[in-house]
DNA sequence: ACTTTATTGTATCAAAATGATACAATAGTA
DNA sequence: TACTATTGTATCATTTTGATACAATAAAGT
């Protein structure tokens, strides 16, 4: 199944904002992996980031939520700014106009999408098992991919996926971010996997449940009965 | 006097980026205020951070480097990126078409430069007296404003200023940023201005004393004799 | 020369946060 | 009933941070 997307968009002068891109880094998490959502386009390009042109009325903001529907299909999510690429070189040349040339427009040679273009890159988490990824008419498929298993990505993408993983560790205790990685209940265990993941590094059992505990936003609900023999663990939900 | 700006970039398809402008937020220390640098524009304009826009043959960062050499005069300084700004009203347009026509080129209506364009926000901290403002041929002036104190500035240049000290001060302690806001050689108690300017609140003298020289990172030298009737502080200098 | 004053550098103590270890509770298995 | 693996919590040591005390000192006043 394809998302619907109005190739008319490419054209130059219908409505679009020259030289500007968005791209969305969308992190999941599952099997104790942290996943990044990537496209494969059609023809031999890469694998690529879900980005696409800002429309002149809308904001950057809503431009990168409405890319991240109509390229992968997923919705309603809440994206944030991380950083902004514009390296005179970063969509190299020959690649740029492959990519391009597989879309089935007219594109004139002096078109600004076969130039030079400057990307505002957007990151969000979300819950794995909630999003269902679908490609558009662009591309043969939208998948997830562990985070630190990735092969070469199209243009400057690593690089964007680089930078967004930064951002999330740096913001991972001050903006409680990570809570969207996770279904709706769920142990402390698998919190606390989920912040080695992220971080890449292992962590104190004792002394993580303890600072999670302490800030006071989780509630503690009935106990997983696992089938394990042993003690079986609490399951939590995040406080309104 | 002024510094040269060619204006002929100004003009469509010379070279410039379609859409894309950077603006500079200069973090100046003087007289215990937070200073930042800004542009009269000739004409009834209101001030702005001094901006401009990209050419096709440099990055982003070299674009904000040369654009603030241009417009201000100032030269040789680290900026870093904060934010980009996009929001589809955010170059008002009467005020904007007003602006660009107080530049002495001709301009077609449908130029680029009287539409829509996002900026990316560039932020540095300079020492103040290593800096002579000097403004290019479409202002008046170039000086330092109190940041605290500062009148309306034109387009969404507040949002700019005020989205850079939140970064400024999130960054105080961990890039060790501001040193670049001070002279050679300083007191104890001239950082301490100095960061209690940039958070806006007052520091513990003594704690602040331990902590400062606990990161190693001074040098201490010999006492400056105030004149005052009082135990004389010791100058201090960056490691390198 | 001695006292006074304002400020500086450092020590000290309490409180809070963090790191590391110990241990009892428990769901199942042998 | 003993055993095992895992969980929840307590405890203690260490480090960090906040707050206060105090001696040192450069100059002025007497």
């Amino acid at each position: 199944m394809q998302n619907k997307i109005d190739l008319t968009i490419f054209r130059h002068g219908t409505g679009l904002l020259p030289s500007v891109s968005v791209d969305c880094v969308i992190f999941g998490f599952h099997d104790s992996q942290l996943k990044v959502l990537l496209l494969q386009p059609k023809g031999s390009c890469n694998k690529m980031l879900p980005g696409g042109f800002v429309q002149l009325s809308e904001s950057l903001n809503e431009a990168a939520q409405r890319v991240l529907q109509e390229r992968a299909g997923v919705k309603e999510i809440y994206l944030e700014q991380f950083y902004t690429f514009g390296a005179p070189n970063r969509t190299d040349d020959t690649i740029h106009k492959r990519y391009f040339n597989t879309i089935p427009i007219d594109l004139d040679e002096n078109d600004w999408i076969l130039k030079r273009f400057v990307s505002i890159g957007y990151y969000a988490l979300t819950d794995f098992t909630k999003v269902k990824p679908t490609p558009d008419v662009l591309s043969d498929s939208c998948d997830w991919y562990d985070v630190y298993q990735l092969s070469e990505l199209a243009f400057d993408h690593q690089e964007m996926v680089e930078r967004a993983l930064k951002t999330l560790r740096s913001k991972l205790d001050s903006d409680l971010v990570g809570f969207n990685l996770l279904p709706e209940v769920f142990t402390m265990q698998d919190l606390q996997n989920l912040y080695e993941t992220i971080l890449n590094e292992a962590l104190l059992r004792t002394n993580f449940q303890r600072k999670i505990l302490n800030l006071n936003i989780l509630e503690r609900l009935e106990k997983k009965m696992t089938g394990a023999a042993n003690k079986a663990p609490y399951l939590y939900k995040f406080k309104k």
